[in-house]
DNA sequence: GTCAGTCAAGACTAAAATGGTCGGAGATCT
DNA sequence: AGATCTCCGACCATTTTAGTCTTGACTGAC
């Protein structure tokens, strides 16, 4: 329950590793550098053609930009930090709602006992609560992984519901 | 995406149901009576079998107890503010990770590229922030539908993250 | 003791979401 | 021109979800 996707935990992954490279963090000596579909799917052994997918996705939500051709790639299109959990998830997996009740477009295809629904709105307010977290964290705030760092305060201070 | 699964809203329905019910809000002679299963499908437009099955998974977990035989039912087996949103959707979905490679019980049912994850670590600090929120949210907290009223205290103490 | 009303438990199906694959069309560098 | 590489959409397999049905066991009232 509450999963995220495979194809979200790809994205996460491969934007967090452009943001690394893209830090000079890998290669000193070259930041900024593009990194191609195949070298992000080896670095972290998922399947190829599924990730390539999903950067054509972040590609289409502005979050990275693609580069054609043979040394080509993506790279980041936005500052790390510029970038929410909540944004990402939002691009692969379609905008998040807690219930079925919220978002649902053309107002007939919602819940069918949303005239006797007796949660809706306490369930709205941690629906909230879950948007503001996910979008107070940023790829940034993902890159200190071995020692990680203890980053409280851009966290903290987004999240008091 | 972050969806909650049908059968728990419909869970997170009958117990709120049976909160009211039991605080005599309902029937004000007549608290802490038995309900039975038609009478919550039919107070909620669910279908019924499902909703039986649901039932009978948060029986098993102690959340409410059932009584056999005409004029039987179920009733809340504790107090409203003792059961938690995060136990109801464990109850009916099973323990909720953010994630598969957290409480994945037998360490080679884990994920692929665990060796090589850099976004384990952050993401268990959100999957914690999601879970502690949950959990600071009860029956209770839900009560408050038609009017609202501001449950600041309670859940704002718990989410500091 | 019978009997109707209720929970309990499981098998079963249909439909949707997910995870993953393929192949061709374009782009761009050498 | 040719070799790479991304792009895009179609495709399939498996799993999950939602819902149904059947059978059985328990209980209280009559
Ligand atoms: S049941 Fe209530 S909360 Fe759940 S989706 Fe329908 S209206 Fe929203
Ligand atoms: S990819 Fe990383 S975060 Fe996602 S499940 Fe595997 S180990 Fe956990």
């Amino acid at each position: 329950m509450l999963k995220l996707s495979k194809k979200a935990d790809y994205a996460l992954m491969a934007l967090q590793y452009m943001a690394m490279v893209r830090s000079g963090e890998t290669s000193p000596f070259n930041p900024n550098r593009i990194v191609n579909t195949k070298e992000i799917a080896e670095e972290h052994h998922i399947p190829l053609e599924l990730l390539a997918k999903v950067l054509q996705t972040l590609a289409k939500f502005d979050m990275v930009e693609s580069q054609n051709g043979p040394k080509g790639g993506y790279l980041l299109a936005r500052e790390p930090r510029e970038i929410t959990i909540a944004q990402v998830l939002e691009a692969i997996e379609g905008p998040l709602g807690i219930a079925d009740c919220y978002h649902e477009k053309d107002e007939h295809v919602s819940c069918e006992q949303i005239e006797h629904c007796n949660i809706r709105t306490p369930l709205l307010r941690v629906q909230e609560s879950i948007f503001h977290l996910l979008s107070s964290m940023s790829i940034e705030d993902m890159m200190a992984e071995p020692p990680l760092i203890i980053v409280e305060s851009r966290k903290t201070k987004g999240v008091q519901l």
